[in-house]
DNA sequence: ACGGAAACCTGCTGGC
DNA sequence: TGCCAGCAGGTTTCCG
């Protein structure tokens, strides 16, 4: 799935498509892309129809459309992209994709490309939701106050912790929460009620650049290496949103289908038997709670194994 | 509070 | 050529 780099790549540009724009219709394909919505998505269509986009928003991995119905509070149209989810603008004239599961018609902005026009009786353009693997899903909340935040973030988003990039985030305060972890350093860089908008690959390259094994306990680690690991978490989610994000294939891509270039500087991720960039030993590959990590055997020794290891 | 596994899906790749 | 196992950027939930 997209991760942080992914998410803000995809979130500023459906800001600059869609942010001022009505939602004119909403449609859902099947009724799995709103099942976190328990009203349903014909409840969800028609709530969000008439809306104003007052803005795109994101904490993490999540987004989220701030809109401003005809009467009433704003409320937030929120969007996980799970695995494979993609927000498309599309005109819509232009075929279904295979994995459509969402489709919003827009009014009120510029058409899609340059030259055309709005023409009276033409299609319009289109928020498009595509996702193959249907883990990603649409649903709407209300806004609750959260600091930092003017607009606020979705109630449902409460358990998200702030991402790296908010005034929220709390560097040192993430450090002690994790010396008093007592699980692999990783597994609390992949909780997202930590630090949000790290996944599997940034975790990873967090790691390597830090010089830290993913199964450390992160108890068992130091402030100052606590430290550098956020930091460079920080630091390689911010080379990658310059890159425009992470691609393997085309199941990640931006609001107008291109890929990002992230994929050519990463350092471990996906990289087994290559050579370590710092040392040449070649990258290994291991299982990690179900998933695969990559790490440096000479620059990331795996922690001492056994019963107690590790353990104060 | 934490670890681990399973569940939720589709599609692609590599080995036999 | 076909079949099957394994794998994929995530989150939630249940069990111990």
């Amino acid at each position: 799935m997209p991760e942080l780099p992914e998410v803000e790549t995809i979130r500023r540009g459906l800001a600059s498509h869609i942010q001022g724009r009505i939602i004119a219709a909403a449609d859902f394909f099947g009724d799995r892309v709103t099942r976190r919505y328990l009203p349903g998505p014909q409840v969800l269509a028609d709530a969000v129809q008439g809306c104003r986009i007052h803005a795109v928003q994101r904490r993490g991995k999540y987004l989220w459309l701030v809109l401003e119905p005809p009467v009433g509070e704003e409320f937030a149209l929120v969007i996980h992209l799970g695995m494979s989810g993609q927000l498309l603008i599309k005109d819509a004239r232009h075929p279904a994709e295979s994995h459509l599961r969402a489709q919003f018609d827009l009014t009120g902005g510029p058409p899609v490309s340059h030259g055309e026009r709005e023409a009276p009786g033409a299609t319009g353009t289109q928020l498009r939701f595509v996702d193959q693997r249907t883990f990603g899903s649409l649903t709407g909340c209300e806004l609750i106050a959260a600091s930092g935040r003017p607009d606020g973030v979705p109630g449902l988003i409460g358990h998200i912790a702030p991402d790296p990039w908010e005034p929220a985030y709390d560097l040192p305060a993430v450090v002690e929460v994790m010396r008093r972890r007592d699980s692999a350093v990783k597994r609390a860089l992949l909780d997202q009620s930590l630090v949000s908008g790290i996944g599997n690959i940034y975790a990873d390259e967090a790691l390597w650049l830090a010089r830290v094994h993913g199964e450390r306990r992160a108890s068992s680690l130091s402030r100052t290496v606590l430290a550098r690991v956020l930091r460079a978490a920080a630091e390689v989610m911010d080379r990658a949103l310059v890159a425009g994000g992470t691609s393997f294939d085309a199941l990640y891509v931006n609001v107008n289908g291109a890929s990002g270039y992230f994929d050519r500087s990463l350092q471990a991720y996906g990289r087994a038997g290559r050579p370590c960039a710092r040392c040449q030993t070649p990258i290994r590959r291991e299982r990690f709670t179900n998933r695969s990590s990559y790490s440096c055997p000479k620059c990331q020794p795996r922690p001492r194994s056994g019963v107690g290891a590790e353990r104060s």
